[in-house]
DNA sequence: AATTTTACTTCAAAATTTGAAGTAAGTTAC
DNA sequence: GTAACTTACTTCAAATTTTGAAGTAAAATT
């Protein structure tokens, strides 16, 4: 089913926003024994966009619904985001800003929000009191694990074989370079 | 440990460029007798949905700029990525609501400021009068005809090759797989 | 003709994000 | 050493975006 979908459904746009057609020589990928594309499609800048959009508002919906089910009504999707870009280490505000590209006052906000439920410590470094350490709570690593665990089956349907790797694997590094190209031209254009 | 990510997770090669393997604190690295890749990692549903949550929002911040620029006050990245749904064709709200899976109440709230703005019309669909049939104005085409353009740097600036066409398409493609089954699960379960 | 379903809209509330302004600690330049 | 500047973060208020419940009207079904 998701396969017939995946072949079928996939939108294959034609037209190219600022391109010349004639710069970009069609590709074909290679057949043998591959899942992925056989047919030709040019990838634009917004329809990349739009897609990873798309994807995140599923993936907010899909958390949501996993926090739900663990009977957690004091984290929202975002805040869960920021509990699993702590992880298991223990770092500053700072830190955790550039891990998800945060604006300073909204992980302040949630920190605090994380604070107050018991999810998170947080401790003034000793050399630096300016800079708050932060770390999961026994609380806080917990739901974590829950949230990891449950993400275990998604895993799984999604790596089913080699080629499914290969493909995740391009497809993270790829999204990497839109963030740093799409980062660096925020601040310094393009 | 090592063993039951693996399983869970998705290999990815260390070597990206301004990547720090310690700013994802999921990934594992180990040594695999693979083809390429001697260095390998292990990357998580979370850590692609952590990707996708950071790209996003510097795409957002990105348009955002990029409206500014144009002097555009009355649009934020939100509805210019409802505009840019749209395209150059005429749909209903519902197949609007499928291309970006909004939430009802949601599309109809930025169509509704669009059509203040003069960006789309909407017009009641002949044979079944409650679909209304909304299409880009003369001023809406424009904006995002703009959009396009400034676009068009990224572009090439993101494919450069075929190597880069090929791994954008395939990014697209995967992301498209993590959509639908992000998508059934919250619908159906895993 | 009555009921149900579809296709949307409206409204109010919640969640998230932003930005300006503030505090306190560290750094640098005289 | 201290005045000025920078850094690291917080607070608050406002803007933006998202959600959900309730509504309307047209179409489809019974």
């Amino acid at each position: 089913m998701i396969q017939k979908l995946l072949h079928e459904g996939v939108e294959v746009e034609t037209s190219i926003d600022g391109y010349d057609a004639a710069d970009f020589p069609e590709i074909t990928a290679e057949k043998q024994g591959h899942r992925h594309p056989i047919h030709t499609v040019v990838v634009t800048h917004f329809e990349l966009a739009r897609m990873i959009e798309r994807v995140n508002r599923r993936f907010a919906s899909l958390l949501r619904s996993e926090l739900t089910k663990l009977g957690i009504e004091d984290v929202g999707p975002a805040q869960a985001m920021v509990l699993l870009a702590i992880g298991d280490v223990e770092l500053s505000v700072g830190e955790l800003l550039d891990r998800g590209h945060y604006i300073g006052s909204n992980i302040s906000y949630y920190l605090k929000q994380l604070g107050d439920g018991g999810y998170i410590d947080r401790v003034a470094s000793q050399r630096d009191k300016r800079s708050a350490r932060i770390r999961l709570t026994e609380k806080g690593e917990q739901l974590c694990s829950n949230l990891r665990n449950a993400g275990g089956a998604y895993n799984r349907v999604l790596a089913r074989d080699d080629d499914d790797l290969r493909n995740l694997e391009i497809a993270f590094q790829t999204l990497h370079r839109l963030e740093l190209v799409w980062g660096n031209a925020a601040r310094y254009g393009i």
